[in-house]
DNA sequence: TATGAATGAGCCTTCATTCAT
DNA sequence: AATGAATGAAGGCTCATTCAT
């Protein structure tokens, strides 16, 4: 009866990469990734059939991570409110999963990282979208709107955190300047 | 004096850097470098002694194209004129060197860059810097001010660029709004 | 009109050569050498056509400036005297030449040197070994002469300036007692 | 616990280097040595972490096998008899040997062979030094003694496997005239 | 399933030698 | 003759992946 895969192997795995890839890029070794999380080099490829495989899904699975952070946000409350309310979820897990990030960035720009892999993160974070597309609705020029949800969003809140780490102390004063430079600056 | 170095040759072997780090990252290798510049691999080694050599003098040198398109912009217009006038020099810069962009981008979450290099490249930005200080010095938080130049101003310029490369059609429209986001969110 | 080889170049590689053959081996880079020399890496090879007939000449040249301490030995005195005279040229170059000495156990060992160079070299000593001869004529069995003369005599000279290179206090007595051995031992 | 390490193999890549390194000294390539195992060139690394931990070890293990030869020499004889008896324990490996012996010698010059390595084969040797010591007791001068037994037994032993391998025919011969060298000319 | 030894392609770098200047 | 840039074949070592245990 065939033994089957743990997911604590598989969770080991993912977590020792992301550290590696964070630090070294994804140039860092199967086998340093592979003592990292404790396990025999061969194990990692019962678990993942190639690196590329396994950059792929620690992409997604990191995505998967900040999507579930965004999801769930309230319906109450004022546009403003609802759209900041996704911005400190944003930059709340920037400032928790620095490690993350950074092999997040990594990632993204690595062309081992699939255009599927990067189209199945789009999906996950669907709601949040639609949550923030409804909030800017009347807010901005709706020209506009698909830019500034899709791409200055999530970069703003990239810069932002960046920011933050290099000046922990400011994180309170950028995080409101950052979020007041996308909503002032995205008014109609 | 022997044959001279050749800066055709370095500047082919950079060229070639360019290509390949901007396709593969940092992991490009040497030997490819080498023959995409139509050079023996080993003459690679006598312009850069090592690998890390190659990344950082590339790095400098991108940035340099970079800065050299910002100096000498005009002391004369508004405020916003002159800003815009960054801002349209940054985004021209993007639009025409997707290459060395996306080089850029890479080398930038390399640790092979050093911090040397990194600082050494600060000092070049010096005085395009110090116009948009004071072009903004009316229109924003002085609190603020430090935030918006040295790291939103690139990074949105960044988000831009990087949209128009997957829109080109909306080039014109993006570069507006991109400039409108920066110019009204920062306002005091 | 061409201009002739400098001998002042060529003593400038050898000596250099002598000094990092010491050093590093035979592995030692011809470009290090140039250099050492203060030579232009391709200068060596118009002075030496390979790295191995560097090797050899320096082979050459060191056991041609022993043979040349040998040489002009007195014919006067006792044979042990005189084979004692041989003895203390021996020793003294040693202790005087480290380098040419270390540099030359590298060579010897090496099959880098061709067993011509090697042959070439012991007809320089073809004077003082006929003196030696004579000198331990009545001494020692003559069965015997020709293994004490051509292989102890050396291989024991070695084997003290080792010795007194590792503990220089002790050079006077060891050399006395290297001596002693070698003149005892031998008595038919 | 997957393949163990075969010592099978770790012996084979030993081998190999002993013949490489006694041709064409610590030159020889770690390619090369592999090819000549049998084993992959990546094989070798998993033994032997680098190219000088080969060499070490080879080192090491050369000498442990010369030292295995001289364990274990009778206690009983006179004097002559005991230290006569490692002589020819010492001329039996050198001829039996010749390319452990001639790797030893590539080895011994090298700057590759680290002082610890140097230092823990000393210790290998120290029951057949006492015992020599112990033998030369009532033979030698006692100042002399330290220098007889560690420097010129074994350097003249060498010479003599030496002149061996140049004359077989000698072998009795020259065995018996290095001893005899020996012993009288340590006389007190 | 888990292990880690085995593999050989590939990496960065060095090197002896050649040749344009 | 002197120089040192140019060359490409090694060299030592790493790595993703396979497979015997």
């Amino acid at each position: 009866m065939a033994r089957p895969l743990s997911e604590e192997k598989r969770e080991a795995i993912l977590e020792a990469a992301t550290e590696l890839v964070a630090q070294m890029g994804t140039g860092a070794s199967t086998a340093n990734i592979a003592k990292a999380a404790g396990v025999a080099e061969g194990t990692l490829f019962t678990y993942f059939g190639t690196k590329d495989d396994l950059l792929n899904q620690l992409f997604v699975e990191i995505e998967k991570g900040l999507a579930g952070m965004l999801a769930s946000s309230p319906q109450a409350g004022s546009p403003r409110e609802r759209v900041r309310h996704i911005w400190d979820r944003l930059i709340d897990w920037g400032v928790a999963n620095p490690t993350q990030r950074k092999a997040l960035r990594q990632l993204k720009v690595s062309d081992r990282v699939s255009a599927k892999s990067r189209r199945s993160c789009d999906a996950m974070f669907q709601e949040a979208r639609e949550m923030v597309e409804q909030s800017l609705a009347g807010h901005v020029d709706p020209k506009r709107a698909s830019f500034y949800i899709d791409t200055v969003l999530m970069g703003l809140a990239d810069i932002v955190i960046e920011a933050i780490a290099g000046k922990p102390k400011d994180a309170k004063h950028l995080r409101q300047a950052g979020f007041d430079l996308f909503w002032k600056g995205t008014a109609a």
